[in-house]
DNA sequence: ACCTGAACACCGTTCAAGT
DNA sequence: ACCTGAACACCGTTCAAGT
């Protein structure tokens, strides 16, 4: 924290004050994040911050761009499940490396180009595989559905690594035994068993939803719906 | 908002702070929930309210507790499935009445009542219908993971009715029509034409999921999976 | 028992300067 | 051209009172 005060004597840019609002969110999370903080840890006084973005807001715009930005596009050269699964993966990857990202991906109302070419790119997958733009809405929706829901999921968990988790849970199953019998065995009888992993349940949902529109694209390549 | 500054001149209890704290979200967002405005709205002043909470986090916590009481639980007079799309459909309404809660929803490390009874229930649907520990812990995180990243995107959508919506995309289009051809395509040729509703997309989504939990289970009752 | 005023250490942002 | 100090209207929260 105290290592990068001040040190950088180049022109402060628009790229080092997104490039550390998301660093320092990835440390102390967004609702931590105030541009006082921000200009400290990029070695400067808060108000030039205010020289090179408009506001708090617009740099939380850089800042959801940058996340979008460090999403692998699906590979053009492969099947359309294939290169969806790489970008599934990679954007999983990314969305646990920020967590405070998540909600925040859908809700920009000026998306920066890292945004337009990423969805430019989804759909371009869909689309040279010969879907609809209907299936291409219903395949997009619910994979992105998954993907924020899930990263939502994994951002609460504990940090890495499992004996915070099992003391938490722990203690919730000793007040729980009593009125809710179910929780209390999926705790005690799978979450807290030695070999479980949340991880897993991404490859599981994922591959379900992929089977899930490759079927329903194999019907005749157009997808029925109540117009 | 003038009209109910301290008209309730009843005491002021712990569940009429959370009431009114939903409300307000509700009206103005949860960023601009603030225990000054939050006091002047159930007409009190700001310091009254910590003799009923400890703080803004018990605050929030009250408020994810609420937002669960009103989902209503799985039915158990009906097969799983069906009990599944009653639950799923009300959340997804409750969520889109409470654009805020999404994010926060998983968020808590001291769950309320109303959230441990509406888990033991979901559970309890599954194991009913005789999941497996594995496969109940597969199909909880999948339809979760949909409910919440779709209420995230339904989140960002313009209020209500297409007026502002079509505005939007329409000036999107005309910014991206040269560098993202697909993401032009696809906003003028679905989704500003008159009958898109993003809403439609739930309904694929859910089917799909449930569909292919009812396949995976069908096979044997039990999930196989990399242990 | 229940409520509150004053105060403290914070926020984002504006404005008028400094080099 | 690039940076900044002082100030303003806000925050959450503590503490010592008021009825």
């Amino acid at each position: 924290m105290s290592a990068r005060h001040g040190r950088d004597r180049r022109p402060l840019t628009t790229e080092r004050v997104i490039h550390g609002a998301v660093s320092l969110a990835d440390e102390i999370g967004i609702s931590a994040l105030t541009i006082r903080k921000l200009a400290d840890a990029i070695g400067v006084k808060p108000m030039t911050i205010y020289h090179h973005v408009a506001n708090k807001e617009a740099i939380i715009d850089g800042m959801v761009n940058q996340v979008f930005s460090e999403i692998d596009l699906p590979p053009t050269d492969v099947d359309w499940r294939s290169a969806m699964l790489v970008r599934s993966h990679s954007m999983r990857q990314v969305l646990a490396k920020h967590p405070w990202a998540s909600p925040l991906m859908e809700s920009r109302t000026t998306p920066g180009a890292a945004i337009l070419r990423h969805h430019d790119a989804v759909l371009g997958c869909f689309r040279t595989a010969g879907f609809s733009l209907e299936a291409t809405a219903h395949a997009y929706a619910i994979i992105d559905a998954f993907l924020y829901g899930f990263a939502l999921q994994e951002a609460t968990l504990p940090a890495t690594g499992g004996p915070t988790m099992a003391e938490i849970a722990t203690q919730i199953a000793r007040q729980m035994s009593d009125g809710y019998p179910h929780l209390a065995e999926f705790t005690t009888g799978h979450v807290l068993q030695p070999g479980y992993d949340f991880g897993n349940e991404f490859h599981f949902g994922l591959d379900l939803i992929l089977d899930g529109i490759e079927r329903t694209t194999e019907l005749g390549r157009s997808v029925a719906s109540t117009a």
